[in-house]
DNA sequence: CATGAATGAGGCTTCATTCAT
DNA sequence: GATGAATGAAGCCTCATTCAT
């Protein structure tokens, strides 16, 4: 398994970051205790002056690594965004019939992450929090397209493509099917938002999950 | 109509402004500015010094009628939410059928917006792309839950909580009400953006719009 | 005693105000309201603005009366030492006995202000607060000689050179009568300040009062 | 000497400073012309901006050294005490007569500072004026109960405690020698300023010291 | 390679004040 | 006379970054 983890490592496109982090201690530290601190104080309050003091290490360490801290947000994101591929590969490798298939592929996506011990140094639980609450602020900029182009969304574009195949599989006459995958991955961080902020603005709570609700709506609206 | 108007305007949160902008020149043009200066250059490069240049006028002057250009970005998205409340409201008043009314809620809310000559400062194209753009940093932050308490987001709940009324008129057995309703508002923007920067991630384009994603969606969902 | 009262605040120096607070309810506001606003904030905090909310009216009223935040602090100190004299004349107008009439004095300058029903919008107890707290700061500042010569502080030095008269009635051969007097008034403060943030440098507390610290130093400095 | 010399700096408490100043040459200029800054323009017009342009850096290079003005304030006026204290060591340790030496610390304390040739980059005769024309204003502040915690005048707490033993030394039932002490320290820099600023207001002049003032009052009231 | 020092530019904010009503 | 609106200047501070070691 420890294999496989290398091979996700190895698809984080190598412009989202100057020297990879994985290559040295420094560079662990710097992604494991970044994301720590975006968790704590918010991607707006975290800069690398506050991450240089966390780990004992100067500012100008860290721009070893990352050219700035949209850079290694980008770089946090779409590990999280390998890793849940890496989830749906393994998990689906063998399940033959695409309705199975695509229920467990919601269930990865719209569920509540837990901890993966398979890679010590990356809190998945917290990344899962980051992701809900700032992966929004990776795109919504004015420098997307120039970095759309550069490639620092190709894992979550091709997250979403797969997620799309699934749904064709199930129904290959349905309309929507980019839409409805590009809905479930965003709309499941959504969902987790509100869930901890506006409970009144979704039906997801101890009881109810995303899963349950993004199953139900998918499959509703792919039946024939 | 002039006069219904004016009733939205009431309903922005008193908190939000230090003082009302409706009630000067200046204040509308602050308003008015915003939304051009936030689309042009996105709202992390918006500052209250551009802005005052923009309307030749020292950025202290806008302190008077805003606390900071987050309170800024939180009246600008409660008024285009007001707005479309309003058009919800206007538009759906003498439907009876509860499909009918629903689809015109839906078209509301997820269609492209064009611009409304009865409010002449703002530009209400302008103001959508905001939203599309901005609208989720104004809650993907450390300080939701205060601004929460503080009642800044009171519009866009009650908006969300109209649309699950109409939601649950069509199917009161439907289980997931609420994040049916989230989904349409939040998906809609989203939609939106990715059919500007992403077109392979969503079906949305020249010839689909978002509206027609989400009827489908929708109405299949909610299916007996 | 009330016609007494008005003697007194007849000799402040016109030119610590624009316009005199006594003669408006406004300006009673303002003395008042100034007391508990620097008393809670400190000097440095306080602004005319705060003032202003505080007392609900404009920033800009405030400045018929007192051209800057200085000068009100001049004209509240100024108040402060002139009904210290006041009290002293009151009570000391029939001791004949100069060792008698010195001790009153000190008694006076050095004791803990109680409030005075006399002055009805004044809290004497919160102004001696201000007093030990912020009246070096009237002084302390590049444009005290200026002020200086402007007659700001007149009533200050007319008191201590009465106390430095009350001194040399004791003792006419004494070589010290200013500054023993200057010491008295000053260091009494300074006592005061101690025992409230620094008890280990002060012998004042509960038990002991800076009117007996002084009456002992005074006393013995000043036996032949 | 010059070893003594270090030994007085390092009692300088670390947290009046991010980084300390002696370690490096801008921080030795910062501490040297900020004296004359002060000292020229006082403290309430001193900012670090001023002070950057007159060492030709920016003001950001000196918040490396200083939180703020104030932190720094407190960094010179420790530095003064720290240095009245050592040479109180210095000048009183072979003097075994309590009343002798006692007079001595009158004498240091008290007395106008001429330069010391110590301490090449530190100007100690404008150091003395700085702490006659603002030394109060760095413990008259809201704040100072919280700074006194955290330890910014531990020095100049130890320097009265030392003056205070002098006193017991001198006479040990006396009933107020810290009070003594203090006055002596807050007194001495009064005097001085009095006699620069408000000569009626004492008697110390070109003729007359603060220390023979002082040295009258105390040996006086510690007559036996 | 890692780090500490230094910096310029600019953000956000408040102040004290004036002007017009 | 009292007030509300508007403003320019400046304060304080932090960020992201480069340079030298």
């Amino acid at each position: 398994m420890k294999d496989l983890l290398k091979n996700v490592q190895i698809k984080l496109h190598d412009m989202t970051y100057v020297k990879d982090p994985e290559t040295s201690d420094l560079g662990k530290r710097i992604v494991e205790n970044s994301i720590e601190l975006i968790n704590d104080i918010g991607f707006e309050a975290f800069t690398f002056k506050k991450l240089g003091a966390k780990i004992s290490s100067n500012e100008s360490s860290i721009y070893r690594y990352f050219e700035n801290k949209h850079k290694l947000l980008l770089y946090l994101t779409s590990w999280y965004w390998a890793w849940i591929e890496y989830r749906i590969v393994i998990q689906t490798f063998s399940i033959a019939d695409p309705k199975e298939k695509l229920e467990k592929i919601i269930a990865i996506i719209a569920a509540k992450t837990e901890n993966d011990s398979d890679f010590s140094h990356i809190n998945e639980n917290l990344l899962n929090k980051i992701v809900i609450d700032e992966y929004s602020k990776s795109f919504l900029t004015k420098e997307v397209d120039a970095e759309n182009k550069e490639g620092h969304f190709v894992i979550y574009k091709r997250l979403i493509l797969r997620v799309k195949e699934a749904i064709i599989a199930v129904n290959a006459e349905y309309l929507y099917p980019s839409s409805l995958a590009s809905t479930l991955v965003e709309g499941s961080l959504h969902q987790h938002f509100l869930s901890d902020h506006f409970p009144s603005l979704t039906d997801c709570n101890k009881n109810t999950t995303p899963t349950q609700f993004y199953t139900n709506i998918i499959f509703n609206t792919l039946k024939k």
